[in-house]
DNA sequence: TTGTAAGCGTTATCAG
DNA sequence: CTGATAACGCTTACAA
């Protein structure tokens, strides 16, 4: 069992021979305390392995130098499968909290769970962090309330106008401008798009409005009949591709929301005997891990994880010191890989 | 700014004409509370949306109900990339935490700071667990330290005779050997062997041990000139297999001692001309979530993560409740795939 | 069944 | 520069 014993600031005041404000404020640097009192504290708390308790000091500071990350998915079952791409994130929001000085409370939520009240009502952290896919026109009401209750928090997600709290994204208008575009110059001229284009998923349909601006700029009229709904996983884009495929539209290239739609549209065209990127080409979404590794590797869009994650925090912390921050659009990147051949 | 007005127990005992303990304890469906008086405090603890201050909580309770997860990694640069399968083990430890009622706090740590006091001395979490992969020699001596401190917490890792600590890892034995013998079984007879032997990873020299072991029941010599040190990434890889290429030593298999350490092999093989599987035969460790994709898929050995997460949380949490739980080995099972073909 | 009183360990305030 | 005192919001004795 843990040792009972915790050293206390009293403790360290009766062995200094000075009162517990003078333990406190000496452990804290304080100038108000004089260089030699300061030291010989500071020599006792190190030799009993002193450690301010949190707690106590969190009840009266009213606050907890904790940032608490919600990761919440409205897919399918399987409860321990986290986005790769949140798991990206999350290696850099990690080390942002760290170099800010906070702490991180982790989670992972269903959709449908009581997500808004938990943390920061309980005090259990300053501010908050939320990413998330699921259906937008649903938890932005959820957002809304929060905003409303002055709550602190960042959401990964899509920057609309007037919309409540503070979001951080990237430019998916850029990206999949990027994506189209890239496809464009190559040659291709019937590009299918696979994605969620309904409200629920405004990114989505930001990275179609890309999608359309490069169609317009090269002059290249759209197939509406080559678009089909996937929300995000890998399942979903290879029912849709298979869907694109018994439509017998004519196509030679794909365009994908996600790389987990395009890693599942890849195998639906292998199952049909159709070779990437001789017959098709494909772009995907995120550059995922996966994506650089797969066969043939995906050209696909770049989040840059690291600065989101650096943004993300800093965002945060800003809140918490009242200080007001703007929503944010993050650059884009085209990876260019082997998925999309070279049909000059 | 959040509203200042958080509602206190007090202020719910007042509106009720109750007492603020009576308070405390409707709330917490304690049986000593008249039910109509539990549910007309209930009632206006909703309405203003009242939450336990958990740090007033905690601090009067003395626990936490938080565990700690410490990732740490001895290896190169990039402070936000960490090691795939230890994300894998993030997902199910999350879900294990939540269903055990204990929030998660997250850190991500370089081996060489302090991560011995920082959590549970502080009372921000009343157990630990520890990922790493690292000097073992290094950190088995702070496990030491933790361990007579009375500590309550887990590390991932090797079952080893008189350790201080707890242990939770997979039979990594049992892995290596499922490992080579596949290889054995398909008619190889020189399979060189990339992975650290030192005794600062014996999690890689039990791999090793089961190497062994299949050479022996299959009564194959050891070449110990096949045998080439690398510690974990791709590059360590990479180079390892360079190594084994220029000593001119022949081999028809590698076996490695990370998916990571193979995925380097695979590139290296490459680029020296060779084909896999049909020149050289490949096999992983870990089965990250690349290696079902990357081409040829991996061959590897798969640590059930779903069931390490829930071990790994089920452990500390009984050593928080003062249980005493032993050390404990997971199975390993061998994944199949295109990188050691069919040589029968 | 309910109320009273005390205390968890820290820090802010104010007086010396 | 230092010390006494109070307070953060909750829960556990103990008393009624």
């Amino acid at each position: 069992m843990k040792d009972k014993n915790k050293p206390t600031s009293l403790d360290i005041a009766h062995l200094a021979g000075v009162s517990q404000p003078t333990v406190s404020r000496a452990l804290r640097d304080s100038p108000l305390v004089s260089k030699e009192t300061r030291l010989k504290v500071q020599e006792i708390a190190r030799d009993l392995n002193y450690k301010v308790d949190v707690n106590a000091r969190n009840l009266r500071a009213q606050s907890t130098n904790t940032i608490a990350l919600l990761i919440f998915e409205d897919d399918d079952g399987d409860a321990a499968f986290i986005n790769p791409f949140f798991l990206s994130l999350l290696g850099s929001i990690t080390r942002a909290c760290a170099s800010a000085g906070y702490d991180l409370l982790f989670s992972f939520q269903q959709l449908s769970q009581d997500w808004n009240a938990e943390y920061e009502d309980a005090n259990k952290a300053d501010g908050l962090i939320f990413l998330g896919y699921g259906d937008y026109t649903n938890y932005i009401k959820r957002i809304a309330k929060l905003d409303a209750q002055g709550a602190h928090f960042v959401t990964w997600g899509p920057v609309i106008k007037n919309q409540p709290g503070l979001f951080i994204g990237c430019d998916n208008v850029q990206g999949g401008f990027l994506a189209a575009d890239h496809l464009l110059k190559a040659g291709h001229r019937r590009i299918a798009f696979l994605g969620d284009l309904s409200e629920k998923n405004p990114e989505l349909e930001k990275r179609y409005q890309g999608y359309l601006k490069a169609h317009k700029e090269h002059g290249v009229a759209i197939s509406k009949e080559l678009i089909f709904s996937a929300t995000s996983g890998e399942e979903q884009g290879y029912k849709a591709a298979l869907n694109l495929l018994s439509s017998q539209h004519q196509f030679t290239a794909i365009a994908c929301t996600s790389d987990l739609i395009a890693i599942g549209a890849i195998k639906a065209l292998r199952a049909s005997n159709l070779r990437v990127p001789s017959d098709v080409a494909v772009v995907g979404f995120d550059d995922i891990p996966i994506a650089e590794h797969i066969s043939p590797s995906l050209t696909t869009v770049q989040q840059d994880t690291y600065e989101a994650g650096k943004v993300l925090v800093d965002s945060v912390v800003s809140l918490i010191k009242g200080q007001s921050v703007n929503s944010k659009l993050l650059p884009t990147r085209l990876m260019v890989r082997e998925s999309c051949g070279t049909k000059k």
